[in-house]
This record gives C-alpha cells, sequence and structure tokens, in this order.
DNA sequence: TGAATACCTGAACAGTTCTTCATATATACT
DNA sequence: AGTATATATGAAGAACTGTTCAGGTATTCA
C-alpha cells in the first residue's frame, strides 16, 4: 500500500501535515482530543479535570484546537461545550494508540 | 471502531503518544520520513538536498530521528545511509496524507 | 602521511511554545 | 443592578526548538 505513489513530497505539503502533527504533540492537547472522541462533547472545566491542568491552560489549549477547526465549541447557558470537528483525526489517534501502546512493539 | 475501548488515555501513554508526533511536526523532518519510506535508504547529502537545508541542519534532524529510532543509520565507506526502523510511521504518514492532502475536504 | 570527502557535534542565538497571573466577557440568579 | 459562575484573553517569563557556524571524527585516496 506504500508502493506506487506520487513519490514526492512538497514543501507545503509538508508543512500542512506537520501543522496536524504539531496539534498533537502535547499531552494535554492529545488528552483533550482523546476525550472528546470518547465523549462526544465536554465542558471545558471537565476537560481541565481530566488533563489535569488548570481552567486557563485548558482554554489556551482549546483555542489552539479552535483555530485549526479540529474541534469546535457551542455555548449552553454559561457553559462551553467543545466536541471534535475534524473527521481525521479520529482514525489517525486510533492508529498511533494502536501501534504506540499496549504490546505492538515490533521493529524493523 | 472507536466505540467500545479503553476510553481513558493515562498522561503516560498520551506523552509517548505526544513524543511520537512530535517527531513528525517539523516539514522538513516529514520529508526525511517521507523521502526514506518511498526511497527505501538514503545519504545524508541525499536527504539535505531533498529537504533543502544545509547538511548540518538535516543531520541534527536526523539525530532525533534516529534517538528516537524512528530511523536507523549505517556506514559505507565514508558515507551513512539511513532508512526507517519503525515500522508503525509508515502507515501512520500513509494515513496523514490520505486525510489531509489531495481532496479529502469533509468536515463535521 | 597528508589532503579531501562525508558526516557529526556543541555552542549560541532567534523564534516558538506552554504556563501562570491578572483581567475581561458573557450568562444566570437574586 | 449587583454578585456569582464559566470561560476567554493578553502579557510576561521559563523552557524548548531549529538553524548556523566552527570545529571534530571517520574513511578514502594519492
Amino acid at each position: 500500500m506504500v508502493t506506487g505513489r506520487s513519490n514526492k513530497l512538497t514543501r507545503e505539503a509538508a508543512a500542512i501535515l506537520a501543522a496536524r502533527f504539531k496539534l498533537l504533540s502535547d499531552p494535554g492537547r492529545i488528552q483533550i482530543v482523546y476525550a472528546l472522541i470518547e465523549s462526544g462533547e465536554l465542558r471545558v472545566s471537565e476537560l481541565a479535570q481530566i488533563v489535569g491542568a488548570s481552567e486557563s491552560a485548558t482554554s489556551h489549549q482549546l483555542r489552539q484546537l479552535r483555530l485549526a477547526e479540529l474541534v469546535r465549541a457551542t455555548r449552553h447557558g454559561r457553559e462551553i461545550r467543545y466536541r471534535i470537528a475534524d473527521v481525521h483525526v479520529r482514525l489517525l489517534l486510533d492508529v498511533a494508540v494502536e501501534h504506540y501502546l499496549h504490546g505492538h512493539e515490533s521493529h524493523q
């Protein structure tokens, strides 16, 4: 499935991919994204508790994810609920969890 | 395929995943990894040319990938050839390229 | 042995990232 | 209107990242 494809990755394409991977390059952000995938919709305070960070720090992280359109926010009364907005991240995280966690230790 | 799984991502697990994604969070490093996947084995000077960076900068990047055991180096005479050492990154990049490049514009 | 080639490495510097703290905004309640 | 709750935001600082530059190591060739 790798052989026979476009063969060259332009710098622009690499930058697009890098930006996506960068969003997942922080433990807190991964926990946020993962929690939203599992739970569907969560409030900022709930996410802060799950991650174990302050609400301010969590809000800053959510802002990044929001600006990158990876998550979407909706106000409900005085709370704001976040949910996944990017369908692709689900599979990407699935693959990573499947391969880099529990047991898949093979190399070479 | 997402429903019905372990449901909670520990901070340690999130850190492991984040470290892997971080390696792919730089355009140059993505180009290096992609080129190695496509070509099998390449020298530092070739990789530097592909990425469009100095050989020193490329060497520093390769060092990171090497220490993370994502690539492996072998000396042949006075040149050093690099190849992919982590089987998982292939699929991860495949998924990312497939979803974030050419046309898969769907959201929500 | 000396020079050339291919690559590595450490230090330094600019740019970026993440957190905290203080403050601001929006909504709800009395 | 005033207070409480939930979240957002800007500034500031510490820590980290990627590049360059200068010099170092390993190998080949004359």
